[in-house]
RNA sequence: GGUUGGGUUCCCGAGCGGUCAAAGGGAUCAGACUGUAAAUCUGACGGCUCUGCCUUCGAAGGUUCGAAUCCUUCCCCAACCA
């Protein structure tokens, strides 16, 4: 491939449960393709039913990146999915395929596509630190005053967080203390110059949201079937403080297990969660016009759009 | 059949004569989001021709300048007694 070239990363998004893991499977078959993973909790070892993990003979299909590369306890980030999934993109396309960036956390894709500010992790003992010298008697933390704090120190930031977050403020705060620079005035930048000439074609899954709503329905009951319960109390086990365990559906099997819920209690509790998570997901694909909506039907299209633009980008090299 | 406690806006639930379209929570809808993101946070939430008007607190009457709040009857629900 010449090194002018510029390489080509497909993004399938859409809420969870609407179907596209499945579709990214069939596309990257015809196409060539590899699919990494844009999840939060996929990453993690041992977290397979309740995060919808690609099943074995799913990924014996079309090779997959970036699952099980964690263990439970390991902390992990945006800042860490980039670097990691920008190495595998190069990769990817080292070897000829096209990267398939497949999942429904599209905070991780815009630190792929546009790059984090250039700050250093801060340590949580720095944010811990900070929220502490907020802590009242009574009422947990002094947000308004915390906030007040931040709009001395970077009146710009403050005024894009509101004060109730809490956690937003802590980390402007928090930045200002570890590196003594101002949120306000970085810049989301790539660590390497090249991943910012990638080529991104950006598309979701279109669904109602009724026919979501059905599928996250019998999504649970699935998963509840194969086990959940019985996964989350071995995760819980050996794993007791993994932060994973509080995501959508270990949360609610943790509640069962400690007869916090009931059984109705812990169906209903997953789905609504999930439909929520769904509709957040919703907000920010709706919130990125380059993305383009396509079903389940559209493989022929999307394949076809692939084919065009690669033969031009080819061209143009 | 009797006694007691209840019926409040989608749900739970506060209100117990005016400041009540009615606290609070949940759901829902919309939004934000730069290193926890399956997280965190915000707004709207009876209707309208929207600085006001209309409809609403089980039903129907009544008292009152004024009722979700008081009275009467009725209908449901729960617990207990028969």
């Amino acid at each position: 491939m010449p090194a002018s070239q510029k390489p080509l990363c497909l993004a399938l998004l859409g809420p969870t449960a609407s179907g596209k893991s499945e579709f990214a499977l069939e596309l990257a078959e015809r196409l060539g393709g590899e699919i990494l993973c844009l999840d939060s909790t996929t990453v993690y070892k041992g977290f397979n039913i309740g995060s919808a993990k690609p099943s074995p003979s799913q990924q014996k299909r079309v090779p997959h990146h970036l699952l099980d590369i964690l263990d439970p306890t390991e902390d992990f980030s945006a800042g860490k999915f980039m670097d990691l999934a920008q190495a595998k993109i190069d990769e990817v396309v080292s070897r000829g395929k096209i990267p398939f960036v497949v999942g429904g956390t599209y905070f991780y894709l815009r630190a792929l596509q546009f790059g984090m500010n250039p700050v250093p992790s801060i340590a949580e003992e720095i944010v811990d630190e900070i929220e502490q010298q907020y802590a009242t008697e009574e009422e947990g933390i002094d947000t308004v005053k915390m906030h007040a704090d931040l709009v001395k120190a970077d009146a710009k930031a403050a005024q894009n967080i509101h004060v109730n977050d809490k956690y937003r403020i802590a980390r402007a705060l928090a930045v200002i203390k570890a590196t003594g620079k101002k949120l306000s005035e970085l810049e989301p930048v790539h660590k390497e110059p090249a991943h910012a000439n990638r080529i991104w074609m950006k598309y979701s899954m279109a669904i109602s949201r009724h026919t979501l709503s059905a599928q996250i329905v019998s999504r649970t009951d699935a998963m509840i079937a194969q086990g959940l319960v019985e996964e989350t109390r071995l995760l819980t086990e050996k794993y007791p403080k993994a932060r994973a365990l509080g995501a959508i559906g270990y949360h609610e099997a943790g509640c069962y297990l400690r007869k916090e819920l009931d059984d109705k209690g812990l169906r209903n509790g997953i789905i609504e969660k999930t439909r929520q998570l769904a509709k957040r997901q919703l907000t920010w694909i709706r919130s990125d016009a380059e993305i383009r909506f396509v079903d389940s039907r559209d493989g022929d299209r999307v394949a076809k759009e692939v084919e065009n633009l690669t033969f031009v980008l080819k061209e143009n090299a």
